[in-house]
DNA sequence: CAGAGTTACTTGACATCTAAAGTAAAAACA
DNA sequence: TGTTTTTACTTTAGATGTCAAGTAACTCTG
C-alpha cells in the first residue's frame, strides 16, 4: 500500500491546500468518476438494446462470448474467473442459458465435480447475430473518437490495469 | 447512425485484411471491453473495502455522495438523473439508508409529491469518515500513472462520453 | 487405504438493478 | 372551474450480484 508514500503526499497537500487540493489531489477520483460515469452510460445503451432487439441481457451476453471463443467449453470456475464475478452468479445465469437451450452442461470426464459449458447450435447462431450487432453499437458510439485517440485511450487503460493489480498484490503482500 | 460511414470502414477493411483487420476493425470494441475490465476489478476492490471497513455498499455511498455536495438536500428525480439508475432503485436504497437514520426526507414545501432527501448529521459524520478512505483507495490504485498520464485519461474519456451522447441523440433523432 | 484438507460447484439470504404498472399531486387547458 | 395530462415517487416482478454455508468429489498424507 505504500504507507509512507500516501502520508507525504497528505502532509505535502496540507502545506500547500489553495493550489493543489483542487488541481492535483482530487485527480485520481475524479477521473475515477469519469471512468465510472462512462462505462455506466454506455453499459446501459448497450444493455437496453440488447433487451430491446434480442430479449436478453448483458451478463447472458457476456457468458455467452467467453464460450464463443472456446470451442471445447469451459469450466464454471474458469467463467468466474473471466467474467470476473461469483460462482453463485455464474451458477446462476448458466442455469437461464441451459433452460432457454443455448448452452449445454457437459460432465468433465477427468473431474465428476466440474461441467464443461458449451454454446449449443441454437447458442452460437443467437451469439453470432447479436455479436455482430453489439459491435456495431459500440463502434458507433465511439465513432467520433480517432484511431490515435483510441490506441491512447486502450494504452492508458492497460496501465491502469497494471497500477490497480500491482497495488493490490502489493497490499496483500504486505498483510500476510 | 452514420449507416455509410460505417460502411465506408468496412469497405476499406476489406480492402487490406492482413493489416486493418486485427489492428483497426475491432478496435472500438477492445477498448470498451477493456473500460469495462478496469471499471469492474476497481469497482470490485472499492465495493469490497467498502463492506469491509465499514459494512456498507457502492449504492448507498454513491447516493450519500451526491446529498454531501448539496446541502440543501435533492430530490429523489435529482438522484435518479445523477446517478443513472431508475427511479425505483433510488427509492429502495433511501430506504435502506433512511432506516440507518443516515438520510432523511423532508417533505417539500412547495411540492407535496415530491422529497428533498437531506445526509443526517450521522450521515455527514459516518460520509467523512468513509471518503477520505474511499479516496486513499481510488489514488492507491491510480498511483503509478503520472499526472499527465491522468490528465490525458480524463479527457479521452470526456471525449468518448461526447461522442457517445451525440451519438444517442442523432439515433433518436432519426428515429422521431 | 483411511482421514483430513482442498476444490468445484450449488444453494440461500439478501441487496441492487430494471421495466412496467400504480398512486397521488401539480400543471395545462378548454 | 373541471377535466386531462404530466410529473414525482412507490411498488412489483424478475434478473443479477455478493457472501457464506453446504455438498460432493478430488488429493494429499501418514
Amino acid at each position: 500500500m505504500t504507507k509512507s508514500r500516501v502520508s507525504a503526499r497528505l502532509e505535502y497537500v496540507a502545506l500547500d491546500a489553495e493550489t493543489r487540493v483542487t488541481s492535483d489531489h482530487h485527480q485520481s477520483l475524479r477521473v475515477w468518476l469519469r471512468m465510472l460515469a462512462c462505462t455506466n452510460f454506455i453499459g446501459n445503451h448497450v444493455r437496453q438494446k440488447l433487451q430491446g432487439q434480442f430479449g436478453t441481457t448483458l451478463p447472458r451476453f457476456d457468458l455467452m462470448a467467453q464460450l464463443e471463443r472456446a470451442p471445447q467449453g469451459l469450466k464454471m470456475g474458469e467463467l468466474t474467473r473471466r467474467l470476473m464475478v461469483t460462482g453463485g452468479n455464474v451458477t446462476g445465469i448458466t442455469d437461464m442459458l441451459e433452460a432457454e437451450g443455448l448452452v449445454a452442461r457437459a460432465t468433465d470426464p477427468n473431474d465428476q465435480r466440474a461441467f464443461r459449458v458449451k454454446l449449443t447450435k441454437a447458442g452460437e447462431q443467437q451469439f453470432q447475430r447479436m455479436a455482430s450487432e453489439h459491435e456495431r453499437w459500440v463502434v458507433d458510439l465511439f465513432d467520433d473518437l480517432t484511431v490515435k485517440q483510441k490506441t491512447l485511450l486502450a494504452d492508458l487503460l492497460t496501465a491502469l490495469k497494471k497500477s490497480a493489480t500491482q497495488r493490490l498484490v502489493a497490499q496483500s503482500g504486505t498483510r500476510s
